[in-house]
DNA sequence: ATGAACACTTAACAATATTTAACATTGGAA
DNA sequence: TTCCAATGTTAAATATTGTTAAGTGTTCAT
């Protein structure tokens, strides 16, 4: 459910600059600092693709309103958090217009700029994830991810959390190589030697579930991952 | 023609104050900011009538709670939030006794924020414009959250004010993983243990709600939250 | 004031989901 | 082959959620 979330930040404060990235990766965002809005500019066309942007409004070259102007020519939905400094009535109301996800003032706490941030996460990566939402064909059975139903012939199983998201990534990668770390990353979040046993588990109750056709099947590569085959 | 709510922050950092004056202003309400309590007080006496009152509680010359006693002296019925840091639970419930219809800690997201104020004017009048729409279509089921009639068929439930907030908020994020931590939030302020359980019974009630139409079901996210499938 | 009606919370217990543990099996490198 | 790490499988332990009912407070008409 989680990738790895790639932030732009543009702030002209160098240490209030540093001292933001150095935090945000800690929490574990890579993250991308320019020191104005055309260097930003750039990198956000260089370094695509961001998940989201960090914009200070007050900075040389191009300021953050219009460097986020420019950045929704480019992308339309990427969310973007302004940090302001000053009183600048006219420039927020500007912001808005352009659709800012939300704004902070300075100074702020790092909790506060976390929290924002994933809140607006939180929001856009099941927006995103809904697109994944998706019906698919295993031979004999049908698997409806969105409501976590596998039917299969004339029996229909409802299948628990985990068992949907694991079987869904699966099913997007179908006839190739599911990579552990991957699929430990992105549904446990943490591929520790524990959350890696309890994924074998559900491998286990996966195959059980998908056992009555046999040209249905989970395979294991070994030191590898999975690769489910249809 | 709906009549425009009336709202009176009083925030003294004046950063902040002046973005949640435009973003509330941009979401529909007109919104007066004063700097500190006194001020907030003539404001109060002077451009009569308000709908509703923001108050930070840490503010110069006169604290929030001080000022909601005053302004309750004019106005018995008037609906207030607080705004609060963290650690003043205290405090806010010394709010609590002089009639504060709800608050709010720190940091918080504009959609907190906006949810609490529809929440509280659909308490207070049942024809309160929201910007939102107000009518959801479930399957046979027709939602009307500022009612908060759920039709179906030919039966018509009244929902009580808990459940229709928690009917919004899932139609609001439907076919998406409602998370409990946000919903605990919004609607019960406090996401401590009881309140979680206190949930728990709500989902159920809607659930029996709902039940006659099969196509329309709430799922649950194991450590997750909720979704809502239409 | 009194109490029935209602909304909400808390408690108690049931049912599921997930993790951890334990032991069996397999695959591949030395 | 031999041995170790990776995987398979099952069951116990733990955590989360589901459900019902009792408890608590509020409202409102009498």
């Amino acid at each position: 459910m989680e990738k790895k979330v790639k932030l732009l930040l543009a702030e002209d404060d160098e240490n209030l600059g540093l001292l933001l990235k150095e935090y945000l990766i800690a929490k574990g965002y890579e993250t991308d600092l320019y020191p104005d809005g055309e260097a930003a500019y750039k990198g956000f066309t260089k370094n695509q693709p961001y998940n989201l942007c960090i914009l200070d409004i007050m900075m040389p070259k191009k300021d953050g309103i219009s460097l986020a102007k420019d950045i929704r020519q480019l992308n339309m939905d990427i969310p973007i958090i302004f940090l302001t400094a000053k009183n600048m009535k006219e420039d927020v109301l500007e912001g808005f217009k352009i659709g800012a996800d939300d704004y902070i003032t300075k100074p702020f706490s790092m909790e506060e700029l976390i929290f924002r941030i994933e809140a607006i996460m939180r929001r856009v990566s099941q927006d995103a994830n809904s697109h994944e939402d998706a019906i698919y064909k295993l031979g004999i059975y049908t698997f409806d991810s969105r409501k976590q139903i596998l039917s299969g012939g004339e029996e229909e199983v409802k299948l628990t959390t985990k068992e949907a998201e694991l079987l869904s990534l699966l099913c997007n990668n179908a006839n190739k190589v599911l990579e552990r770390n991957f699929a430990l990353r992105t549904i446990w979040i943490d591929d520790n030697y524990f959350n890696a046993r309890s994924m074998d588990v559900y491998i286990t109750k996966l195959r059980k579930h998908l056992k009555d056709d046999p040209k249905v099947e989970i395979i294991n590569v070994h030191g590898k991952g999975y690769k489910l085959i249809v």
